[in-house]
DNA sequence: GCCAACGTTGGC
DNA sequence: GCCAACGTTGGC
């Protein structure tokens, strides 16, 4: 299993609407970008990843779960696009801010660290347990 | 709200 | 195929 990270701002898309949707879960459109495009592409169902809170929050606040390979996004007629379906699979007991993962020492390799601007994301496996462990939360 | 960093576009 | 111009993302 690999583990991932995808980033929405609260206002458009937030965990709560994520939830929302249940185990039917909602597809991951309007991604624009190859990098991101490409990481989804390289999902396999049951994959997990954290639900990150971008430019009003700056924290990971849940855990979600891949439940449909990529497919062409519904949103646009251009066949570049693609994205999967993720649904929720349970909040952070505590949300690990931004603040906190740059202030561990294990984690300053992070995508998120490292590249702020995209939007969906590999995390490696040690990644996924210390940050499981910051926030309390089964992995 | 600003703007640095990054990605994309398009003229040459 | 280079790179300037432009657009977008997202932390601050």
């Amino acid at each position: 299993m690999a583990f991932w990270l995808f980033k929405s701002e609260p206002d458009v898309w937030g965990w709560h609407d994520q939830v929302a949707r249940g185990e039917a879960g909602e597809e991951w459109h309007g991604v624009r970008n190859y990098q991101a495009r490409n990481n989804m592409r390289a999902m396999a169902l049951a994959d997990r990843g954290f639900f990150y809170h971008s430019r009003t929050g700056l924290e990971i606040v849940g855990i979600v779960e891949v439940c449909a390979l990529s497919h062409p996004d519904s949103t646009t007629e251009d066949l570049r696009w693609d994205c999967v379906d993720i649904r929720a699979v349970r909040p952070m007991t505590k949300p690990v801010t931004l603040d906190h993962i740059k202030a561990d020492p294990r984690l300053t390799d992070m995508v998120l660290v490292r590249n702020s601007r995209l939007s969906v994301q590999p995390v490696t496996e040690a990644e996924w347990q210390i940050v499981c462990e910051l926030g309390q939360t089964e992995p």
